[in-house]
DNA sequence: CGCCGATTTGAAATTGGTCAAACGGCGTGG
DNA sequence: CCACGCCGTTTGACCAATTTCAAATCGGCG
């Protein structure tokens, strides 16, 4: 995949009031990275020299314990920035979570030290960082909450709802929204298992809330989900 | 309590590059609050009109869902910036969680949009503003992880560190590590219940790995629960 | 057609939560 | 100065949600 045109650029939230020759700066800094599914930008731990703005593709950004299990701390879609948390202070030396691709993706790699530097004299820049990391604090706060004090059912609804949300198509004839995840994904990112996954998405498509396959959940009833998400008790 | 002299102010972590023009000019768009024990600096909810300093006292951040179940986002000690999401971005109208205080306390407010516009001509404070939520962010989705994957046990242990870290006081004669908090906090930032905690604390009395009583956890043997912590399996 | 990975399902195990009740120490008011 | 009461803590018994493990099934692709 080639380097994205200024005008692509542009879709990313931080990049939002940049100059034209601002953008073509970051681009002499940088290149494109394209790699196949299920493959990492980067390891938890490596040296964060780099920040990515994906051009195509998705990925999972994901934190494992020393026993190998993990957890999915995000989804990333085209022309949102990851990997960007080394670029904004000197102290991080290592990413704090992986970056693992759903799909053959590519992105494009900014040097961290580059990036950082640029912003010293891009207020916009600044503040778009803290806008974008203002967001993140936001929702893994929120979904932090959730995970202490509520049931996999509702934390599942939320999930499901959220997903819908940052990537949701809604396919034609009023058929739903289509979400591309396999069942173990789901429990990544709502700290579950996948049989207890499994269980509950076929007990809602019994009762006509989704319609599910392979890899594929369609939420046909949105509104039962947001019920069951707020459930009190 | 009286504002804070510039030398103070330059405990603050944020503040470390300011110069005193800075400062002094910080001081006259602020106000000092103090309210007592269990009291709220603010609100979840609330617009999000001041960002706030602690001068005295220890609060927690905290976060309730609809039911008014709550969890401990983090504690908060003196010098130390809290309420401030609303100040890095124009999004943010409300504080996405509560400050309550767990002593008398007392804390500088400073005036969101002033602290915003300073921020545009002060690259200093930008990046002090962007490790601060670096540092919020890499600990939360640590956290997240625990909670996902880690039982009570490891998790109390984990907190005890932390926590320890934070704001331990050795206490004189290697008597160990004394932490100032009832089960109740203890339960509020591990997400568990408080019967469970004091269970699992008269587990470790027993055991010789701390000594307790009401509102106090005395660490004995640190390097046991660093253990405990990251027991795998 | 056969294989591989994703999914489903059952049964048993287990962690941790819930509820009720008793305990204990500290501060306060008589 | 002491008794009382409050509030945090402890403990037991029971229960529920979710995980674990095993095995069968499904579905698409080479």
């Amino acid at each position: 995949m080639s380097q994205p045109s200024l005008n692509e650029l542009k879709k990313v939230n931080v990049f939002q009031k940049a100059s034209d020759d601002d953008l073509e700066f970051i681009l002499q800094n940088s290149l494109v990275r394209s790699i196949e599914e299920n493959s990492f930008f980067f390891l938890q731990g490596d040296e964060a020299a780099y920040l990515y703005i994906l051009l195509s593709g998705r990925v999972k950004i994901t934190q494992s314990n020393t026993n190998g299990q993990q957890v999915s701390l995000r989804i990333v879609y085209p022309w949102q920035i990851f990997g960007a948390l080394g670029a904004a202070t000197h102290k991080v030396a290592v990413y704090p979570a992986s970056s693992q691709t759903l799909e053959n993706s590519a992105a494009l790699a900014i040097e961290s030290s580059f990036f950082r530097t640029l912003m010293e004299s891009r207020p916009y820049l600044a503040f778009g960082m803290m806008n974008l990391m203002t967001g993140y604090i936001q929702e893994i706060q929120e979904r932090y909450r959730e995970l202490a004090l509520e049931r996999v059912e509702q934390r599942v609804a939320s999930t499901l709802i959220r997903l819908a949300g940052q990537s949701g198509v809604k396919s034609e004839k009023e058929a739903g929204i289509e979400l591309i995840f396999s069942r173990q994904d789901v429990a990544e990112l709502t700290g579950a298992t996948l049989y207890t996954i499994s269980r509950l998405l076929s007990d809602w498509e019994r009762k006509g809330i989704i319609q599910s396959g392979r890899e594929r959940i369609c939420i046909l009833k949105p509104h039962e989900l947001t019920l069951i998400a707020s459930n009190s008790n």
